[in-house]
DNA sequence: CAGTTACTTAGCCACATGGCTAACCAACTC
DNA sequence: GAGTTGGTTAGCCATGTGGCTAAGTAACTG
């Protein structure tokens, strides 16, 4: 689903975002508690709430005049199994190196 | 280094620039050679690589005519770290609720 | 040296992005 | 019901983003 990786990894190229995951992670919160440590205007800070909603890495509800945002915590896994795939493949190279320089060691016998 | 990785997850928010990645994890390429399979005008191509540059997730070496780029698998290390870090918070929460759980099971005897 | 190849620069486009202010609506409290 | 609180919408700004075409430079080949 290469269009949500998309969604994923742009949502987190901003140091408000992921500083309102970090927080997430550790259980659910109001726009006003995820707004608190940040000095930006409220509609602002908003819209990146709406651009990590967007991407599936938070839902929010609304109970009365409270918004509660949680962390979909199985969209971070879904970026981390794309970088820990690259990294399979990475020492996968690195192995086929590694053998390659051994067999260059050994000359025929 | 927030700024690095507001870059480096940036630069992985294209498939463009993650199909390159991948290619780059199985050895170096050419210009020519990473631009191939992709349908579009070169200069727009090289943009990509100038994101992908400028994020430290690859490098270039010019020789005579021809570019290579080489990937620089720390830099996506540094963004699995980031996802793995969170990860763990994610457990962390988890087994406190876990824990607390079963608390709730064992009414004081 | 002419033609080809590999890459580079410049300028354009429509849309997106991180911020702002102003105005507004809904829920809540006293 | 007035005032307060929590959030929403709309519009603005400068800059960035994925693409395009046109033109150019440098390296290479025969």
């Amino acid at each position: 689903m290469a269009n949500q990786l998309d969604f994923v990894f742009s949502a987190m190229a901003d140091p408000t975002r992921r500083a309102v995951i970090e927080r997430l992670l550790d259980g659910p919160a109001s726009v006003s508690d995820l707004h608190g440590p940040h000095d930006m205007a409220l509609p602002s800070f908003l819209k990146h709430l709406g651009k990590l909603e967007k991407a599936g890495l938070v839902r929010s509800e609304k109970t009365g005049r409270t918004r509660i945002l949680h962390i979909e915590a199985a969209t971070l896994a879904a970026a981390e199994d794309w970088l820990a795939r690259q990294r399979k493949l990475w020492e996968g190279r690195l192995d086929r190196l590694q053998a390659l320089a051994e067999a260059l060691e050994r000359p025929n016998t």
